[in-house]
DNA sequence: GCCGAGCCTTTTTTT
DNA sequence: AAGGCTCGGC
């Protein structure tokens, strides 16, 4: 316990910490000590005599929900600090919507599509769309749909727009099987608090002070509930900063920030300017690079501590020289100067950047861990089995049970899925409901009919198991496993034994994460369990907090903003890659310069910057010019180095031991002004 | 209905 | 490079 006190504040985070009514607007440069002063300010707000009940915390990720937490109940007397209430925007409204479903025409028992389900629910509507042969991009249509719902747009009329047909028929589709996309959960969160004054009047009674992180992240639905959450006199406070805006592709809006007072009048605004976490070369380089955006809020980020060490921009020959760099760094920092594997971190653009790392990190034997890239709830044998308990929770989620119908395999092929299907769609019900139809049984072979009904009976038997009150989620599907023979038919799917293992090694974390919720949460049963692995997307108790793991960090730069590492590798600082090729045509440039901005920022002691001649891409080996960013950082503390000359000039006449120490200094030395 | 071989595209980022 | 998808043989 580390009880707030005021001393360890500086004067501004002091007086944002201290105004606790009316609107307040934190401009909080990286590394300026947001989270601190935002955890310090619900202390004093507890310590005033604010009921810690009547505090809301919302935040953009679960990262920075759950780092919050641990902060705020660290420093707020008496466990008071477990009575706020503390959550992302969409966990906030998920539970708002299981109170309240019947409202926005939904049933309680709702569950919630992550990508992979939205995708084929997608697909599913566009074949009823297009003929065969004729090419429509799923994922286009996703982000555009996802687009529309943020933005409120209107799809436009469905008999003259494929689009708006589409769009349309996905809409329909999910309220008919009783889901909800990510979107969804804050469109009808915004919904409910605007079109029922009961409800509205209710929460807003219930979280009096609203405080929200991350606030250059919040799109315009979300404003929008804070609109609805926050009555005049407006206690609420946002903390953020534009220049790390970096989520503009899913619809944040930067004017949210940079015109608050349109939302919520006369605010008081706050900057935190001083940088606690880098040195002045990291903080002059990077005020350099985020100088070339346009239209932000100027911030003067200063550090009080001059640092030793320059920034490299080293240019390495290809992909494999670059990871190879980088692991050899790594590993004589290591070894000679004794910083630990958790002080590198290596953070990229896009995620597939990670493997050859950890091909290179392998052969070395040093140990990393690899953050948020693909998780563990996408994983094949994880979703088999979470798409049996969403359908044992509701039987009309159609994509979940169709993924469920025939596997393991058990003689409902096919033809049987696409029969029931039809059906479905022709008389508007689901696809559960079709199975169910003694005319439908009818229709198909005896054999499957057995098969169908022998499904249709296990499925009757645990939905009696999984909503009794009070049955353990855990044992529950362990006999599910058993019963479905699951684990034997991964065995004749495997290729490899290691396949099996993995996927066996799945199942069972996934029985000890059911075990840990039923010992932890005792009342919201299922759908309780089915929203944390949807909203929270990875991880769960152990394995929680990535900056607890063991190893060096690969990360994505999108998924390293608020953390903060000793020593940080910016690989593939190149033209298609960041900026991202794409970015281009999306007119999304300046986001990527924020992104480069965000990862230069997360560095405390040292940085290095690489881009290499020719990468390896699809399998095919392609020249890779230099990003244009670069050109942009201020070369005063700049040290720029061509790796694969310097390698070929000394190799031969140097032990590579002592090499990197000379090299070190022979860059140093040759880049002083 | 089941399974494997071969073809084809691909994700940028996350709730 | 690898996973998803289609097609053809069983």
């Amino acid at each position: 316990m580390k009880p707030f006190s005021f001393g360890l504040l500086n004067p501004p985070q002091r007086e944002a910490v201290k105004s606790i009514h009316g609107p307040v607007l934190i401009l909080a440069g990286a590394g300026t000590g947001k989270t601190r002063t935002v955890t310090a300010r619900i202390a004093h707000m507890v310590n005033e005599g604010i009921p810690a009940e009547n505090i809301l915390a919302v935040t953009f990720t679960n990262k920075s929900a759950t780092e919050m937490r641990e902060r705020v109940q660290d420093m707020v007397r008496d466990g008071l600090g477990k009575k706020v209430v503390l959550g992302t925007f969409h966990a906030f409204c998920c539970r708002l919507l299981r109170e309240h479903a019947e409202s926005v025409g939904y049933k309680k028992n709702f569950v919630i599509y992550s990508q992979s389900e939205q995708t084929s629910l997608l697909k599913r509507v566009i074949a009823r769309f297009c003929a065969k042969d004729e090419s429509y991009d799923p994922s286009a249509a996703q982000s555009r749909i996802s687009r529309a719902k943020n933005y409120g747009e209107s799809p436009g009329d469905p008999k003259r727009s494929l689009d708006a047909a589409v769009y349309e028929g996905y809409c329909s589709e999910l309220r008919a099987l009783n889901a909800m996309d990510f979107d969804d959960l804050l469109l009808l969160g915004v919904q409910l608090l605007e079109e029922h004054a009961d409800v509205r009047e209710r929460v807003q009674h219930r979280h009096r002070y609203v405080m929200v992180d991350e606030f250059q992240d919040t799109n315009s639905l979300q404003m929008r509930l804070l609109k609805a959450l926050v009555p005049p006199p407006f206690h609420i406070c946002v903390v953020g900063d534009d220049d790390q805006s970096i989520y503009g592709w899913r619809g944040a809006e930067i004017t949210n920030i940079t015109q608050f007072e349109d939302f919520f009048p006369n605010p008081k605004v706050i900057k935190l300017e001083e940088n606690y976490r880098s040195t002045t070369p990291i903080l002059h380089t990077a005020n350099s690079l985020i100088k070339n955006n346009a239209g932000r809020r100027p911030k003067t980020l200063w550090s009080r501590n001059p640092g030793n060490d320059l920034i490299r921009v080293l240019l390495t020959e290809d992909d494999k020289e670059e990871a190879d760099m980088i692991a050899k760094e790594i590993e004589t920092a290591k070894f000679r100067d004794g910083e630990a594997w958790e002080s590198f971190a290596v953070l990229f653009r896009t995620n597939d950047q990670s493997r050859i790392l950890e091909q290179h990190f392998r052969q070395r034997k040093i140990p990393y861990r690899v953050v948020g890239a693909r998780s563990f709830f996408d994983r094949r044998e994880v979703k088999d089995i979470i798409s049996y308990l969403a359908v044992l929770l509701n039987p009309h989620d159609d994509i979940s049970l169709l993924r469920i119908l025939n596997t393991p395999t058990r003689g409902i092929g096919t033809g049987t899925a696409d029969l029931a299907r039809e059906r479905s769609l022709e008389r508007g019900h689901s696809v559960f409901v079709a199975l169910c139809d003694p005319d439908f049984q009818r229709m198909i072979p005896a054999g499957t009919r057995t098969a169908v009904r022998g499904f249709l009976d296990l499925l009757g038997k645990y939905t009696t198991v999984a909503s009794a009150r009070g049955s353990l989620l855990g044992p529950m599907t362990e006999s599910l496993v058993g019963e479905t023979g699951y684990l034997e038919w991964l065995r004749k799917q495997a290729k490899t034994p290691d396949d099996f293992t993995n996927w066996e090694t799945g199942i069972r974390e996934l029985l000890n994460s059911l075990n840990a919720y039923d010992q932890r949460n005792r009342t919201d049963g299922l759908s309780g369990f089915l929203d944390e692995v949807s909203l929270n997307g990875d991880r769960e108790d152990d394995e929680d907090d990535i900056t607890k793991k063991k190893g060096v960090c690969l990360i994505t730069m999108h998924a390293a903003k608020g953390l903060e590492f000793p020593i940080v590798y910016l690989p593939g600082m190149e033209q298609g890659i960041l900026p991202h090729r794409r970015s281009y045509e999306e007119g999304r440039v300046d986001e990527e310069r924020r992104l480069f901005y965000v990862g230069i920022t997360r560095a405390m002691k040292k940085l290095t910057i690489s881009h290499v001649r020719w990468r390896v891409k699809w399998g095919q080996k392609q020249a890779s010019l230099p990003s244009p960013f670069l050109k942009e950082l201020d070369r005063t503390y700049l040290d720029q180095v061509d790796y694969a000359r310097h390698m070929k000039e000394t190799v031969s006449t140097e032990e590579s031991a002592s090499f990197f120490a000379g090299l070190r200094n022979m860059m140093k030395e040759s880049a002083r002004p």
